[in-house]
DNA sequence: CAGCCAGTTGACCGATCGGTCAAGTGGACC
DNA sequence: GGTCCACTTGACCGATCGGTCAACTGGCTG
C-alpha cells in the first residue's frame, strides 16, 4: 500500500507529459498508464474518465510548476517591469529547454488543449479559461503596480494586461507551428515595445 | 461516373467543415465519409491517407474560401490601412457567423491544426505553417505599401506585420477558448494600436 | 484474530480507429 | 461490340479506443 497518493501523482505527471508534448486526442489512456507504471483499473479507480484526468492534470501543473516559478518572477520585491522581463525570459527558456529535450516546440499546454478541445469539452475548454485568466490577472496586476510607482503610463491596466496576454499567446502558437523557440527571443522586445517602453541594451 | 471530382470536393469539404469545427485527432475517417456522401473505399481511391486529406483540405480551404475574399480586402485599390481594418472585420465577422450557426467559435484552422499536430505531424505542421506565412506576407505588402503612400511610419515592415500577425493569432485563440467572438471585436482598434495609428470613431 | 476497505490487478467489453481489398459498374474510346 | 480504366462498393482487417468488472492484496482498526 502507499503511504500517499503515488500512484495518483504518477498518472498525473505522465498524462501532463504526454498530452504536453503530443496532444489531447493522440494520447490513449494505456499509453498514459504504461508510462506510469500503473495498470488500467487503478487509472479508473482514481479517475472517473480520461477528461477529468486532463482537467486534474491542469490543475496539478499550475499548483506544482507554474505558481511556485510565478510567485518568484512576479514578487512584490521585484520592480514591476523587471517582472515583465523576467515572465518574457521564462517563457522564452522553457520551450527552448523542452525543444532542446525532445526536439519540438510543446507551446502553451492551456492554450493548446483549449484550443483542440475547445469546441468538444466544456469542461476543459472552461479549464483552459481560467488557467489563462490566472495569467492574465498576474499580468494585470503589475500593470498597476507599475503604474502606481510610476514607471509606466497606462490607461487600462487591464486592457493592457490582455492585449501583451494575447501577444504571448500568439507567439506561442507560432513558436510551436515554426517548430522554432528563437520565435520568442523577441517576445520580451515587443512587449516593451507595445508597452512605450523604450528598450535597452 | 461523375464528370468532374465531385467525390474528392465533397471529401475536402467534409473534411475541412468538420475537422476545423472540432479538431483532427476527433473526426474519424469513416465520419468524413459519412458527411460526405461516399464510401470509405472512394476515400482512399483519392486519398492516400487521413492526413493527405487534411492537407489537401487546408490548400483548397486557401484557395475556395480565402485567397477570392483576400484579393479584395488586399486590392491595391483601397487604400493601404483601410486594407487592414477590412482584414480585422472580416476575421471578426467570419468568427461570429461561425459561432451564431455552431454555438463555437472554431478559430484559425491553421493555428489549430497546427497547434494539435504540430510535434506529431511534420507535414502538417509545415502546411500550417506554409499557410500562416502566407498571411503574414500580404500583411507586410499592405504596411509597405503604407509606408509608401505615407500614410504609416514603419521601421521594419517585415517585423511589423509579423507582430501584428502574432496579435492576431493569439486574439483568435483566445476567442476560442472563451467561445466568445467579441474578443475580436476589439481586434481592430488593438492592432491600430500598435500600429500608433490615431483611432478614428 | 476478524473484518473492513482503499488500492491493485488483468481479463474483458463493444465501439471505433485508419486502412485494405476483391469484385463490381459504367462511360469513353478503339 | 469489346476492352479498358477511373471510380464505386461493402465486407473485412488487426489494433486501439475509453471504460468495466470481479477477484485479489495487504495494512489498519476494532
Amino acid at each position: 500500500m502507499t503511504r500517499t497518493n503515488e500512484t495518483r501523482d504518477k498518472l498525473l505527471q505522465a498524462a501532463l507529459d504526454l498530452i504536453w508534448s503530443s496532444s489531447y486526442g493522440s494520447v490513449g489512456v494505456d499509453q498514459i498508464c504504461e508510462r506510469a507504471g500503473v495498470k488500467k483499473g487503478s487509472f479508473y479507480h482514481f479517475f472517473p474518465s480520461k477528461e477529468d484526468l486532463a482537467l486534474a492534470a491542469f490543475e496539478e501543473h499550475w499548483q506544482r510548476d507554474i505558481q511556485p516559478e510565478s510567485d518568484r518572477i512576479f514578487a512584490p520585491e521585484v520592480a514591476p517591469l523587471d517582472r515583465v522581463a523576467l515572465w518574457c525570459d521564462a517563457i522564452y527558456a522553457e520551450q527552448k529547454q523542452l525543444f532542446d529535450a525532445h526536439g519540438h516546440v510543446p507551446g502553451c499546454p492551456f492554450a493548446c488543449i483549449g484550443s483542440e478541445m475547445g469546441t468538444q469539452s466544456e469542461r476543459l475548454r472552461r479549464k483552459s479559461e481560467e488557467m489563462l485568466e490566472r495569467g492574465v490577472f498576474q499580468l494585470e496586476r503589475t500593470l498597476r503596480d507599475a503604474q502606481r510607482d510610476g514607471s509606466l503610463t497606462v490607461v487600462d491596466p487591464a486592457a493592457r494586461a490582455r492585449l501583451l496576454y494575447t501577444l504571448v499567446m500568439g507567439a506561442m502558437v507560432q513558436a510551436k507551428v515554426e517548430n522554432d523557440p528563437e520565435v520568442l527571443r523577441s517576445l520580451r522586445g515587443q512587449i516593451f515595445d507595445v508597452l512605450g517602453v523604450p528598450q535597452l541594451a
